[in-house]
DNA sequence: GCAATAGTTAAGTAAATGCTTCAGTGTTGA
DNA sequence: TCAACACTGAAGCATTTACTTAACTATTGC
């Protein structure tokens, strides 16, 4: 589910920004309030919302309103999906250097 | 080095896009030309050599050109900053979930 | 030498992005 | 009841992005 395509592509689009990447990391140590989300961040409130809703409809970020306030929190299923796929392809590459490794040991050998 | 934010924000802004992605996991499989890059993806030579430049100044991936053409390949090392950002993140928040969990747990024999 | 190959560069453009402000809505506490 | 609070949504705008085409350079094989 969490490995279609589409969902991938708004997991890193919504990583690419650092104003994302800051509330991400905020979330990481708790889940905080759409105010306590802005606070440290240069710029409206508004423009907070908006990467909010970014961040939720990625699926990295889940929200629920509780009153008058949204409360947020981080969904480590996502961020371990995109996790995933970064780590499949570095493990491939590695792989496949460590196989040309063997390889080239072995036709060493036969010299 | 590839922890300095400017750098991971050209990493994952890099990773944002799935033509992108798509080069990468190309290359997870195998270092490639820039026309063999080009060759499954739906545009012209001109605008994979642009990404290409991108994933290049991104770090992800390094390219070394002898006579006419340039050979593409992945540096495992950038995919790695990349993973551990979001490691770190996802761990400090299920850390902090086993910490409430004993909390609770704790609470709970104390009745 | 010269045509085909492999890539590069510049300029232009349409769409997407990251904001802003402003005018709301619903909630809460005194 | 009513002002302050916590957000929300729409409109507008400047910038960036992801392309395109077209003209170009440098290599290679015959």
């Amino acid at each position: 589910m969490l490995h279609d395509p589409a969902q991938l592509d708004l997991m890193f689009q919504a990583l690419a920004d650092p104003a994302r990447r800051q509330m991400v990391d905020r979330l990481s140590r708790g889940p905080a309030s759409v105010s306590q989300l802005a606070e440290p961040l240069a710029m409206s409130l508004s423009a907070v919302v908006q990467h909010l809703n970014l961040l939720e409809a990625s699926g990295l970020v889940r929200t629920q309103k509780v009153g008058r306030v949204r409360t947020c929190q981080i969904e480590p299923k996502a961020l371990r999906a995109a996790e995933h796929w970064i780590n499949e392809r570095r493990l491939a590459w590695e792989l496949r250097l460590d196989r040309l490794g063997d390889f080239l040991a072995q036709t060493n050998d036969e010299n």
